[in-house]
DNA sequence: AAATAAATCACTGAAAACCGTGAGGTGTTC
DNA sequence: GAACACCTCACGGTTTTCAGTGATTTATTT
């Protein structure tokens, strides 16, 4: 019997995938609501899985991942989250879980996805492997100012206010815009506030 | 046995549903995860309640229900969505649901509800109450068009690709983007795609 | 000590967005 | 039939964004 923890912030999500599983006697299953608050709850020493998704509000389930694996290394990791943009799965990739579904996805493959991490190997959506295999462009890796700008970007000011509330050149503040530009890989300032909230940067 | 049908994109959240409400044996669960493609399938006249999420990529959920009630009046709806945010929750208001719920609820809340609505009442969430029963604030109206070239605009499409793609003059949509602007409250473009995503407009 | 990343600034030039205002045609509603 | 919302288009002008390139300083890492 497989010991599986699952994480998500919509509870009624998560009693609909433990009654799933818990059809199986192949698996037993404990959920979680929210990590910063139940984490103490778990033993994470004696739970084989964990499937969580990526953006919730208390934590970010990326993060979490890297976390997870440095306290409990055996620990297979599978993201199941309904984010399907390059740069978030890419992102998501660089924490090196065994697997990775969309919420689209249907018990069969969810199963199955399961069984085979167990197993020691990767399983990841058919959908997300164009992405995965692409070429790894630049990694997204905004800096401390980098995110200050964007969020008075996101704030609606122009640059030249934002230089004055900064207290720097407006090129400066335009460079910065071109690098947040080039690496989440937006075409303009609408592509970086659709990054931004999906990010959880505001 | 009350027969209930769930629609909602995610095939994993419907089969999760299933599973959690066919233990009752009170209950018969059908489930859709495409009403586009899947709804002759069903057959309204012997269904009892229908759980819907609003946000599904290709029908609005908010006009399915008016579309449901028409067809079979019988019917009692419940939403099933994760948006708590004022504007959406009035919109869906209005198209009188039996029932609001979200979906970080947990199983005994969904169980009760559905019994409550099945037997005449109306059940939605405490979390709503406070947005419900709140004055109505003017609600911003976009047009069928304004909300296409929003699409669009999010797209991070310029003013002069929309125009080519929908065959208009570039003044036109330049038009339309002032309007959009100008509904919305917003000051430019960045106000616009977080007004549309905090709206589900995308 | 060398390499790297971060933050700063400059300059040119082109493209796009934004503002204001006016206006014609269509369809619906009161 | 008047009022209204919607969609369309036009024009002139200003502001902002975006692209490309290069450069200096500081701090951190190897």
């Amino acid at each position: 019997m497989k010991r599986i923890l699952i994480i998500d912030d919509h509870k009624m999500f998560l009693d609909g995938i433990q009654s799933l599983l818990s059809n199986d006697s192949e698996f037993h299953v404990q959920i979680i609501n929210n990590y910063v608050n139940d984490h103490k709850k778990i033993d994470l020493k004696i739970i084989d899985l964990v499937l969580l998704d990526i953006n919730m509000p208390d934590i970010n389930g990326i993060e979490l991942v890297r976390e997870l694996k440095k306290k409990a290394s055996h620990l297979k990791v599978i993201f199941l989250t309904s984010h399907n943009e390059a740069a978030i799965v890419k992102k998501a990739m660089k924490a090196n879980p065994d697997g990775y579904l969309l919420k689209n996805t249907d018990k069969i493959e969810l199963k199955t996805a399961i069984r085979k991490v167990l197993e020691g190997n990767k399983y990841f959506n058919k959908q997300l492997e164009e992405i995965i295999y692409a070429v790894n462009t630049d990694i997204i890796n905004l800096s401390k100012r980098e995110k200050e700008v964007l969020k008075l970007i996101a704030e609606e000011k122009t640059t030249l206010e934002i230089s004055k509330s900064l207290f720097v050149s407006v090129n400066t503040i335009e460079t910065h815009r071109k690098n947040l530009i080039r690496k989440t890989g937006s075409k303009n300032v609408v592509g970086l506030i659709k990054y931004a909230i999906n990010n959880n940067l505001l």
